[in-house]
DNA sequence: AACCTACTCAACCGCTACGAA
DNA sequence: GTTCGTAGCGGTTGAGTAGGT
C-alpha cells in the first residue's frame, strides 16, 4: 500500500539505505529540491516526495547538528515550551541545527519525564497536584531519578513568602474552576503586591538574559516594541494617561471584567509571536493600534468597548505562562534558573 | 546465551494552511 | 466560491537496540 499522497506510485517505505541517501543528497545539492513531489522521479528514488522531504529535513540537511542536546538547549526547550506548548517547529527554530522531530523526541523521551519526576506538569509547567503525580509517573518512565532536579530556582527576593508557592495555578480556560482560579490570582496580587509583577523582569525574563536573547534571536528593538505593545495586549485600553504597571493592570482586569466571558478558547500568545517576528515599523504598528510616535500606549483607532472583552486582545495562555513563575517562586528572570542536570 | 522490557528515534499518518487554477 | 496540489506540522508507530534478569 502506497502513501495516501502518492497512491499511484509504487513507493518504498521504511528506513532509508545509504544509496538512497546518496541519491537524494546528490540531487538536492545539484538541483535543489524544487517541488518535492517531483524529487523522487528526478532523483531516481522509489519514495514519495513527502518521504524525501522528511528525510532531507530531519536527517540529510548539511546544517543539522547531531549528537546529544546540551544543557543550554534543554533549558531553551523547556523555557520556550512553557510559553508555546507543543509547537515543536517553533521551538526548534530557537535551536540552530535541530529539527522539530528531534526536539519532539527529546521532549517525549527525556524532558517530559524529568519534569514529571519533579512534580511538574509537562503540559502546563505548573506544580502537579499530589493525586496527579502517581498517574503521570505510571504513564512514563519509572527510571527517572527524582532526586536530581531538572532545575533549581534561586530565590533572590526578600519579598518571597512561602504562601506564594501555595497559590493555585491560574488556568484561564481549563474547567469549571476557572472563576476560583482567577480569584486565586487576584488574591495573590493583593496579598503579595503588584510590585512583584514587574513586566520587564518577569515576563519571559528576557531583558537581563543576553545569552537567551541571542538564542531566540531577540534584539533590544524587539524589547522596546514588546514593552510598547504590552498594555493593548493585556487590557482594554485604559482611560488613564498614567501607564499602569502589570500587576495593577491585572488587578484592574480581574476586578472589572466579566470573568466568565473572559475565558474564551485559548489564543496564541500574540505578544510572544509578535516578539519573534521581524520588527514592525511605521504604519504597520499604527495599523495594529500601537503608536511608535509617542513612545507610549495610545488609544486604538478602533473603538473599544470598555465594559466588555470583545475588543480586548488579552491573551490568557500567555498571561498564565508569564505569571506562573512569579506566583510560585517570584523568580524575576529566566537567568535566575540555575540549571542542574548533573 | 536467551529472553524480556523499556527506550530511542526515524519514519509515517492525518490533518491544516495556503496558493494557484 | 470550489477544487486541487503542495508544504508543513504535531501525534503516533514500530524497528532497532540497550540493559536487566
Amino acid at each position: 500500500m502506497g502513501h495516501h499522497c502518492c497512491s499511484k506510485q509504487k513507493v518504498k517505505r521504511g528506513l532509508w539505505s545509504p544509496e538512497e541517501d546518496e541519491k537524494l543528497i546528490k540531487h538536492i545539492t545539484n538541483h535543489g529540491h524544487g517541488c518535492w513531489s517531483s524529487v523522487p522521479k528526478l532523483a531516481g528514488l522509489q519514495r514519495c516526495g513527502k518521504s524525501c522531504r522528511l528525510r532531507w529535513i530531519n536527517y540529510l540537511r548539511p546544517d543539522l547538528r547531531r549528537g546529544s542536546f546540551t544543557e543550554h538547549e534543554e533549558r531553551t526547550i523547556i523555557d520556550v515550551h512553557r510559553i508555546l506548548g507543543n509547537r515543536w517547529a517553533q521551538i526548534a527554530k530557537h535551536l540552530p541545527g535541530r529539527t522539530d522531530n528531534e526536539v519532539k523526541n527529546f521532549w517525549n523521551s527525556c524532558i517530559k519525564k524529568k519534569l514529571i519526576a519533579q512534580g511538574l506538569d509537562p503540559n502546563t509547567h505548573n506544580l502537579l497536584s499530589p493525586h496527579q503525580i502517581p498517574i503521570l509517573n505510571a504513564n512514563n518512565s519509572k527510571n527517572i531519578d527524582s532526586t536530581k532536579p531538572v532545575f533549581s530556582i534561586i530565590n533572590n527576593s526578600s519579598t518571597q513568602t512561602k504562601d506564594a508557592k501555595k497559590v493555585q495555578p491560574f488556568r484561564p480556560h481549563s474547567d469549571a474552576n476557572d472563576l476560583a482560579m482567577s480569584h486565586n490570582l487576584y488574591e495573590s496580587l493583593l496579598t503579595h503586591g503588584s510590585s512583584n509583577l514587574n513586566y520587564q523582569d518577569n515576563i519571559l525574563g528576557l531583558k537581563n538574559d543576553v545569552s537567551y536573547q541571542s538564542t531566540i534571536g531577540f534584539s533590544s528593538q524587539h524589547m522596546v516594541e514588546l514593552e510598547r505593545a504590552k498594555m493593548p495586549i493585556l487590557l482594554p485600553l485604559s482611560s488613564s494617561s498614567q501607564p499602569l504597571d502589570f500587576g495593577t493592570a491585572v488587578q484592574s482586569w480581574v476586578a472589572n471584567s466579566d470573568l466568565g466571558a473572559a475565558f474564551e478558547p485559548a489564543r496564541r500568545p500574540e505578544a510572544y509571536e509578535q516578539m519573534l517576528q521581524p520588527p514592525m515599523v511605521g504604519q504597520e504598528f499604527v495599523n495594529k493600534g500601537l503608536d511608535l510616535r509617542g513612545g507610549g500606549v495610545v488609544q486604538s483607532q478602533t473603538n473599544v468597548d470598555m465594559g466588555s472583552f470583545d475588543g480586548c486582545n488579552i491573551d490568557l495562555e500567555f498571561m498564565e505562562a508569564a505569571l506562573m513563575p512569579t506566583l510560585y517562586t517570584n523568580v524575576g528572570s529566566l537567568d535566575q534558573l540555575a540549571w542542574d542536570c548533573n
